[in-house]
DNA sequence: TCAAAAGTGTTTCTCGTACACCCATGT
DNA sequence: ACATGGGTGTACGAGAAACACTTTTGA
């Protein structure tokens, strides 16, 4: 039958397949690793132990598995940026929020060879931090605050504008604020994180009310416990993700 | 002097640099060419002539021309995009709106071997459609109505949702809508393009104020003359690109 | 003269912003 | 007792939504 015919057709085809006719591309995953350190958006940068850019500050980030053959083709790309965050800062899978950013791929943004860049952005909870400075690969690894940052090896300077916009984009109608921010927090700790991203200062009142808006939306509950803090106590308050 | 250590060390390093010790992935791009047709939201799709999938519908693309060393390193992934805008469907650099979605790298997305592909949404003016055709590559090129589009190869249903999404998402504060309405145009056309994109209908006394609020910020301008339609002419404007 | 679409007016509601103010608590 | 920050009230303006209405043209 056709149908049959369909199928030995497309075996054969694929037998006779023979990959790598063409120069292919080395492909990275690059992370933007960012937190929120004593009030100031800081991310994670590795030092470089080899060239090209030896000494510079970088975005952590590697190579994406990919097989040999048709039968194992390798790791997906998120997986991939899962593996460098846990690898490069010790973090569990699941501890950060992991978006895709884009890809980056100019010609010559690597001197040894092409290389197209997918990056993603990991937002950290502040109370995890403390984990990271312990991993294993993570020797040379260190937190700067954003705007104080170093100038990056390679093009990274741009994808990290493109993450912070991205990120500032997002504030509103999406949860990333509630990934820079403990289990339970109170408003102020939330408003703090929409300060510091945002550059600017808000409103304490009108805050509150938006958020009490989430609050019988039902993106969020309040939680048991106060938080002490230089005066009256806090209400404290946990986000629930129903995805 | 250290400095001039540091550069016959990394030229060395350069020197010495093997390339493709491990195995990369293929990479292409893949482009979601989006007009309206008759008030109708359309895509362009191509017959694939070839295994895997032949005689299935699938998005236009191609691979990206990377370089053989480290001197000719190839396209940029942009360009890449542009030129398969060209070659499949003979629009000239700047007809369309081209835009990065995004990188699709799931493992055997394509059973022939590992394949990253990044894509890109491109909207296209309705009034240069009819030079689509003429194409080329473009044989066996159609544009179908998106919301009743064949069943697609690979990945690539996933990929025109997320490029649909992303465009409804833009459509308000950004100038997505005036890539898909002739140079100069009706408040009414600039209507029927967001009432295509999402799917309803808009009052049209409440578009027209939002229209005329982008007057006064001097993102449109008249142009002369008015369009005639089934009854009462209507005055046509201009989009003033301040990039 | 009639249908169709351009263009105007009006009302209501929600939300953001600004700012004044009260209240509970640790020092 | 008092400063600090949590929590509340209020008033204004911009804009979204709903809908009734007038005007201008082609057929």
């Amino acid at each position: 039958m056709a149908r049959r015919k369909q199928r030995d057709d497309e075996a054969a085809f694929l037998a006779a397949y023979a990959p790598g006719k063409f120069p292919r591309p080395s492909v990275t995953v690059d992370l933007v690793v960012l937190t929120i350190l004593d009030g100031v958006l800081s991310i994670l940068l590795v030092a470089r132990g080899e060239h090209p850019f030896k000494g510079r500050w970088a975005l952590p980030g590697g190579f994406v598995r990919v097989g040999e053959g048709p039968k194992d083709q390798g790791e997906d790309l998120y997986d991939a940026a899962l593996r460098e965050l846990r690898e490069e800062t010790g973090l569990p899978a699941g501890a950060a929020l992991l978006e895709q950013l884009g890809a980056f791929g100019r010609p010559n943004r690597d001197p040894r060879t092409r290389v197209i860049s997918v990056a993603y952005h990991a937002l950290v909870r502040p109370t995890l931090v403390p984990h990271v400075s312990g991993g294993g690969d993570a020797a040379g690894a260190r937190w700067f605050p954003v705007v104080e940052r170093p100038p990056l090896a390679f093009d990274h300077d741009e994808i990290v504008e493109r993450a912070l916009a991205r990120v500032r984009g997002d504030l509103e109608g999406t949860s990333v604020a509630f990934a820079l921010v403990p289990e339970t927090f109170t408003i102020a700790e939330l408003r703090t994180v929409h300060e510091v991203i945002l550059g600017t200062t808000l409103d304490p009142g009108n805050f509150r009310r938006r958020f009490l808006r989430m609050l019988d939306d039902g993106v969020l509950e309040p939680a048991r416990g106060k938080r002490a803090t230089a005066s009256k106590p806090a209400q404290v308050y946990r986000f629930v993700d129903r995805r």
